[in-house]
DNA sequence: TTGTAGGCGTTATCAT
DNA sequence: ATGATAACGCCTACAA
């Protein structure tokens, strides 16, 4: 048992007298071999424990059936959502999914992707670290037309496609929303970094206070990294400022608690002085006191999307142009951390 | 550029007037090829743009360095520290990492054994979903004595070793701690599942009561799957107990949250009525409030510790035996949730 | 309907 | 220090 010896189509050759093509074509159920021959093929590679090797079928094919993903971190509910959309569209199309983490490292990014390149993956499915700039890591893919989508942390790029929400519109119905309930000066907490999921959100904010006749001022979007402690430095910030902000928009709700976590501590009232909006719809935002308003989008259905897009371009069953950019929709959630307003509750 | 040619050692070869297997030896930083040879393979490979072939070289060497990794779930703070500590020992090995998710259920855990199998993976890093019971779809990997390590959530296996922390002494130490505050009738929320770590927690719990003279109850045990939801539903069987238990230790902190909150809708005091107790310190136990007591343990570490016993292995470094098992520390962690006494909050 | 044979890109053994 | 060559296991064009 110690010296396992792997079976191999010239062993199920000999055993039934047949040659080795003939076990290969029958294996893949080629309509030229006879249903008799087929079934005592399938038996006895069965019973003689044989596995197909992938190494010799991917050395010989060209391709691995396989598509590499990148994100940024592995420890969301969206991401694990995003993940399980694609494993389920793509094991359904018969790909295998190698997954890998940026852990928000543009470096760490690369490397992955390099990985993977080695690794031969047929495509590969892309939300951008953080401190992504640009794209040259990937040109070793674009190089050899291997296909790239990039889903919700997206960059334009001639060749790949993108899937996302849009960011601008759903940034701006909640920074309406906070004005309609009476906010005067809303804050925007946001990464510094240089994403369109984050100059989209601050854009549609700026939009939105502008067609409301509020004057976008610099001075109130705070960067950070978005993390719960980001959201407790900008509570800092907040209580620095001369004049208190009456609502504040948050780039994603993690940082959003942190924040208001912070600000309830120095005994500042929620939604009463100052009323927030968050993004992602995360599980925390209904824990936190009081629950959260938030703007959710399914991951599920963005990893759907994408993986269908990039199998789909890969099979050539796709009819869409090469670049592309797919909008998903995106809901707005009313809960009580915005409702300055009296009404009953959420 | 429609059709890239891949760059093999044959092209180098030929460009360099040398043979191939001399440019295998460079390219391998062999000893016994002139540094003034391996500077020219060298430099040729990289402006050729050339990269080695996985699937050449799998297969002529039949091993892969590559580690296979399936958890239950992705989507935890838990789980993204245990892959990066996976990452990055395995890495810094020179090995690569294969990442499933099993989503909690037997049969897709099989399945991803299935494909990691096939990718013929080094070696399987493994922690069980809610519903394994046996290990039979490992059977694969036995037979083959390819190394299996289970982290976390184990079962017990002659030819595995398990990575883990000590549940039954952690969960003594949370139910001791309740009883010391005061608690006369303590609850233990946990999963209907046959994981070492429920077990534990749940064998930990009855030794504590017992210790201190407190009858253990059967009904005073509430099964459910541990998400937020169930922790809804915990708190309902709770309010229809005759008479309300003043403590509750449930085995992980989401499903604690989502009791807390069920129960304070219900103008439940807590720690005052019903003092909380977690397990594994996730993020939502500092927002919840009170924020809630809990045990934490290193997700980073235990990744790490189980990649570093299943490489180790794999070259041949280990000196320990077989089967063993590994356990790491973990710590109590107080905050206002379990303080029934009045201290300072934490 | 089945068989023969060459090649996918590497590496290791043996020879030089 | 380097070269020739066989082998890893599979697939497919061509032959029968």
């Amino acid at each position: 048992m110690e010296n396992y010896k792997e079976v191999t189509i010239y062993d199920i050759a000999k055993k039934l007298k047949i040659s080795p093509a003939t076990v290969s074509r029958g294996l893949q159920d080629h309509p030229l071999i006879s249903p008799k021959t087929k079934k005592r093929i399938f038996e006895a590679a069965h019973k003689m424990g044989y596995r197909q090797n992938h190494f010799a079928r991917n050395l010989r094919n060209q391709k691995t059936d396989t598509i590499g993903v990148i994100v940024p971190r592995l420890n969301s509910y969206f991401m694990s959502a995003v993940i399980a959309g694609i494993e389920h569209f793509a094991n359904q199309r018969g790909y295998n999914v190698i997954i890998s983490q940026s852990s928000e490292s543009s470096s760490k990014e690369a490397a992955n992707a390099k990985i993977l390149f080695n690794n031969r993956v047929d495509g590969l499915l892309v939300s951008l670290a953080y401190d992504t700039k640009e794209l040259s890591h990937f040109d070793s893919f674009f190089r050899r037309n291997i296909p790239v989508v990039f889903f919700d942390r997206v960059m334009e790029h001639g060749s790949c496609s993108n899937v996302l929400i849009d960011n601008a519109k759903a940034a701006y119905e909640g920074t309406k929303h906070l004005i309609e309930q009476g906010c005067k000066r809303i804050v925007h907490i946001t990464a510094s970094s240089q994403q369109n999921v984050y100059l989209e959100r601050l854009q549609g904010y700026k939009q939105a206070l502008t067609d409301h006749k509020i004057k976008f001022k610099e001075e109130d979007v705070i960067f950070g990294n978005l993390t719960m402690e980001a959201g407790a430095d900008a509570a800092e910030t907040i209580l620095k400022m001369k004049k208190l902000p009456d609502g504040v928009f948050v780039a994603n709700d993690n940082c959003a608690v942190g924040c208001m976590l912070a600000l309830k501590q120095k005994g500042i009232k929620i939604p009463q002085d100052i009323a927030f909006v968050g993004f992602n719809n995360d599980p925390v935002s209904k824990v936190v006191e009081p629950n959260l308003t938030t703007i959710s989008y399914s991951g599920y259905e963005i990893g759907e999307v994408a993986a269908r897009h990039l199998i789909n371009h890969l099979t050539g069953v796709s009819s869409i142009d090469n670049t592309n950019t797919i909008v998903l929709r995106s809901e707005f959630i009313i809960r009580a951390s915005s409702l300055k307003k009296k009404k009953k509750l959420l």
